[in-house]
DNA sequence: TCGCAGGGGGATG
DNA sequence: CATCCCCCTGCG
């Protein structure tokens, strides 16, 4: 039952920094293979030597798993050539930032799955949220688990595989879908601020991780979450590093990167982390020279 | 050993 | 409002 087909992108990706940087946590690398899960399923992705933008895709089942959405989950409808220079052209941070990882893909995960991954996020770090996620895929049959088996498995067990502190805001969300107090699927037709607004009514989902789900599950490309890092990027390369208040940077980045913001975001966050903020001193003086 | 971390929530003044 | 502290866990 097994199914093994390519998958051809219209340009070629990194997926280290797509798959790797911390906007999806089921991703591992082995060699220059990676496993995870598409379609909530296992499957491992490697790329054909000598052919840039051609994936080689195994699953363990053909359901949902087809080229198509392996394409779109890649985020390949987007023109990326366009995209690219209409954001460089905007200052020399995202310039470096989209020079750095010309191939990130902001990808277009499912909102459950993003749920679930980023309120697992807090406090925590990309390898360890990828075991958490790892382990919970063992209580379920090895799929990402839906809010039934979220529920079912109870605290304790969510404790057992990691979850922490954030067991507790897991079940509780899961209730929440499925008594449909929030219709995560529905939030796709509303503007980012409301969606957001709604993401908010769920525990363990402040504004930085409603963001998230918002921009990685949903697809707003506006959507700008501010994390400890982006927030540094942000006030040493816009803000002559001084100290801002979260709002004022987002409404900054918002306005600034406009309806793309999303991919900017994605864009410096990787540039942030991957470059240890070295760069970003750098572009400064470029600027000023 | 103990402080601390890519966030959120609740309590307090 | 601002500030403080706690919440699992693992790593330095």
């Amino acid at each position: 039952m097994n199914a093994e087909f390519h998958v051809h992108l219209s340009e070629a990706i990194d997926l280290d920094a797509t798959l790797l940087s911390g906007q999806a946590f089921t991703w591992k690398r082995h060699n220059s293979s990676y496993e995870g899960l598409l379609a909530g399923i296992p499957a491992t992705i490697s790329p054909v030597p000598n052919n840039p933008g051609e994936l080689l895709v195994k699953t363990v089942s053909h359901e949902g798993v087809s080229p198509q959405a392996v394409a779109n989950y890649f985020d390949d409808g987007t023109n990326y050539s366009e995209l690219r220079n209409e954001l460089r052209s905007l200052d020399p941070f995202c310039d470096r930032a989209i020079e750095y990882s010309p191939g990130l893909r902001l990808l277009r995960q499912d909102p459950w799955e993003t749920l679930v991954c980023f309120i697992l996020s807090s406090c925590n770090n990309v390898p360890r949220i990828t075991g958490i996620v790892h382990r919970l895929t063992q209580l379920s049959s090895r799929h990402f688990p839906s809010p039934e088996d979220i529920v079912r498995a109870g605290e304790s067990k969510l404790r057992q595989a990691g979850a922490g502190f954030r067991a507790p805001y897991l079940i509780e969300a899961a209730k929440m879908v499925l008594d449909g107090t929030v219709d995560l699927a529905g939030l796709r037709s509303l503007p980012t601020d409301e969606a957001v607004k709604v993401l908010m009514t769920l525990p363990g989902v402040g504004r930085k991780v409603a963001s998230c789900v918002a921009l990685y599950g949903l697809h707003k490309c506006d959507a700008f979450p501010i994390d400890v890092w982006i927030k540094k990027v942000l006030q040493q390369a816009y803000f002559g590093g001084r100290e801002v208040e979260l709002p004022k940077l987002e409404q900054f980045a918002r306005k600034h990167f406009g309806s793309k913001a999303g991919y900017a975001q994605n864009w410096l966050y990787n540039w942030a982390r991957r470059s240890r903020l070295a760069d970003i001193s750098s572009a400064t003086r470029s600027r000023m020279e």
